[in-house]
DNA sequence: TTAAGTGCAAATCGTTTGCAGTTCG
DNA sequence: CGAACTGCAAACGATTTGCACTTAA
């Protein structure tokens, strides 16, 4: 287990600003490919390792889309949530919801599973994203 | 898109008896090690071919594990519901909630996303699990 | 100075696909 | 016979890593 994320460095500020500026969840590609158009000199691979970092660290949510990739994203509320989440955009709306709290929570009781985490993430397509096509 | 899975083959014969004698959710990878094991003759390629295939006649459920990977499980249920699946041996519960349902429903009208699908799983370590470590 | 960070290219890993040779119906 | 199917190896796309070089502290 290696200390990362210890310094100050002008690649992980532009991640960051790109992050705050993301309005949804975005794969580590497409934050990558908007600061190389942004002009950022960032590679792909510091990118990977600043989200990991990010993530390791409670800063960034990552969450796996449908078809498997990792999408970022730095989150307002640091406590357990869940997402509905754009699947043209990925514009998304943190949720947090006491029913599936609690269906998880005595599922796992009723069948004697320890160390249980659960993942439950709305996917669909936003008002905007609708009417634009 | 092709007409696949309509023929019956010595290579899916073998695939499928290997789901049904698995006890919970397994990746493409372990059915197929599985198979070579058990000496059947079978590539890996197929393997995945055929998992396809399954799960679009819906005869197979797929779910993303939490690394990433496609792990799947012929279901006794035909229609849509969720799992309990044990991190250590992929042994899984096959979970129905209107409590999801609803919430999943409710939210998605709340914020006019449409074409709207979700996902929960709930993973863990299952109680024999726990005690053989 | 020196551990942390970075870029690049090569390496992984799961999964898909092109193709030539089988096989079911 | 002909469309499905198969194996194998090459192709893929996302992510990771080895390494030599840079930089924050």
């Amino acid at each position: 287990v290696k200390t990362r994320g210890s310094r100050r460095t002008e690649q992980r500020e532009e991640i960051l600003r790109q992050l705050d500026g993301a309005d949804g969840f975005k794969t580590a590609q497409q934050l990558h490919r908007a600061l190389v158009d942004r002009g950022a000199e960032v590679g792909l691979a510091t990118v990977y390792r600043t989200l990991q970092a990010l993530v390791a660290r409670g800063e960034v949510d990552v969450l796996a889309s449908e078809t498997g990739e990792s999408m970022y994203r730095r989150c307002a509320t640091d406590s357990h949530h869940h997402h509905l989440v754009c699947r043209s955009c990925g514009r998304s709306v943190e949720l947090s919801s006491v029913e599936v709290e609690r269906w998880a929570a005595r599922i796992a009781r009723k069948h004697r599973f320890s160390g249980v985490s659960h993942v439950a993430e709305i996917f669909g397509v936003c008002e905007r994203c609708t009417s634009s096509v």
